[in-house]
DNA sequence: CGAGATGTTGACTTAGATCAATGTGTGTGG
DNA sequence: CCACACACATTGATCTAAGTCAACATCTCG
């Protein structure tokens, strides 16, 4: 791994990993010796963190910056899976069972990345249940959030998942919100799965939403719970009235499965 | 949950159990009794099996038949995100965190179903260390093959993705294969994202590369691998040059990163 | 300041959705 | 057993969202 320096946790970064979801207030005597084998590496942007496939070292977490997930199809192609900002964990896929990442990781900014051994991150988990059921409860969530991901490029129309996307970033205010975005509109359009232009008119969309961008790392949304409402809605038609409950061996072809009392 | 019938394990339907990934071979003390405790169902095609965000009861395994799982986002809309056949496990979803299932599930054809109650599960999980990295195991595979499936969604065209499916699906045959559908195809168009008029037009595009279906249940392909370069393909074009690595700091925006040396 | 990346806008093309019509089965009831 | 109805599959004719291509504006950085 091409890492331009390692260094050990210093205590705020300590503080940082402890915080996450996954090693949050565990004691576990396992986890002070984890912690004490961590190496911190800062990375400038564009760094290849680790590559699909690749025997897995180790897993990571983002200390500042951000790092994003990268999926291969056959033929070359990569798409943006995820976008992992401070706090996050990654590069735990194949932990379990292949032993491969499943995925390329790459910083997107300048980033600081901690190195978690997998070694004693293997036998932490193997001897403290709170750490085992902590991960077990990590993987189903991110699971919940990829099929949510799912549903959302079948069902949604790009300037719904932008909102959709806004709104998970947003920060509470008032009845409005603020996002700040780090990263490129480039890289968010990759997420979203569309392109840059795309991406640009989806904007345009929102500005009848009330969601302007005074500047490019900032969005302010006037009104959350109308651009919510935009999400929850077939494209186009506002209002709609509630779906029937799923019918016995109907419902699936069409995208709107509300066709019932037709 | 209102299923029409249960009934013990015969010895045939617990083999089929052990042979799931989750479970097979596992020595455990746990696993008999666990096993003596799980009951069999069968249920008509339509029955919902469970709702999203019910609180889960027990996960569960086709025994016969096939199982969708949807998923629903805000305003009524549904997606199929899964169609499971014969030994695949399901309702694990929120077992480790939020304790409700994530998606619906509902019967696509008439199925049998096997119910694995919860505690004992969870007991065996909490005591048997190779049932826990099991599941550990099972839950990272499933999130790759999530993360394909978006990484197909977000890459490939209505055609691609139906070919990746029927690949998938295809029992290799020489250096062909035969595919057998066992559900309908709008329930197909459904998990590949796209209209029933849209699944018959991909399968008349993919006419031209030897896939024939000479019954609405059986698809024929004739060259694997050609459908395997198809797939690998970007929309059109055939044969392309291998792409370049991943460079720092681009190749996030457009459909495809190969723009390097222009 | 200039060069190259990045973002926006417009004109155009296209993949796929929608709408409508027409087969094609697959029961169901007389 | 046949006629009817109904759901499913296919086909064709549009329509539209989003991709593509190209021009231009902007920003950043050397």
């Amino acid at each position: 791994m091409a890492f331009v320096g390692r260094a050990p946790l210093d205590e705020t970064e300590k503080a940082l990993i402890g915080k996450i979801g996954l090693l949050a207030s565990v004691q576990c005597a396992y986890l002070p010796p984890l912690l004490a084998q961590c190496r911190v590496a800062g990375v400038p942007a564009g760094t290849l963190l680790y590559d699909q496939d690749a025997v897995a070292e180790g897993v990571f977490v983002v200390l500042a910056g951000q790092v994003g997930l990268l999926l291969g199809v056959d033929g070359g192609r990569r798409c943006l899976i995820e976008i992992l900002g401070p706090g996050r964990l990654f590069g735990e896929g194949g932990l379990f069972d292949t032993g491969r990442y499943p995925s390329a990781a790459q910083a997107i900014t300048a980033a600081r990345i901690a190195i978690i051994p997998l070694a004693p991150l293997l036998a932490a988990i193997g001897e403290c249940a709170t750490l085992r059921q902590r991960m077990l409860a990590y993987l189903s969530g991110r699971l919940r959030l990829l099929v949510g991901q799912i549903a959302q490029l079948k069902l949604m129309s790009a300037a719904q998942r932008l909102a959709a996307f806004l709104l998970s970033q947003a920060e509470p205010d008032r009845q409005g919100g603020l996002v700040h975005l780090q990263c490129e509109r480039r890289v968010i359009a990759g997420m979203l799965g569309m392109t840059p232009e795309s991406l640009s008119r989806a904007f345009r969309h929102l500005h009848g939403l009330q969601v302007s961008s005074p500047d490019r790392n900032t969005v302010v949304i006037a009104d959350l719970s109308r651009l919510r409402r935009y999400v929850a809605t077939d494209p186009e038609i506002l209002e709609i009235p509630p779906a029937a409950e799923p019918l016995p061996a109907s419902g699936f072809g069409r995208k709107c499965a509300t066709g019932a009392a037709g």
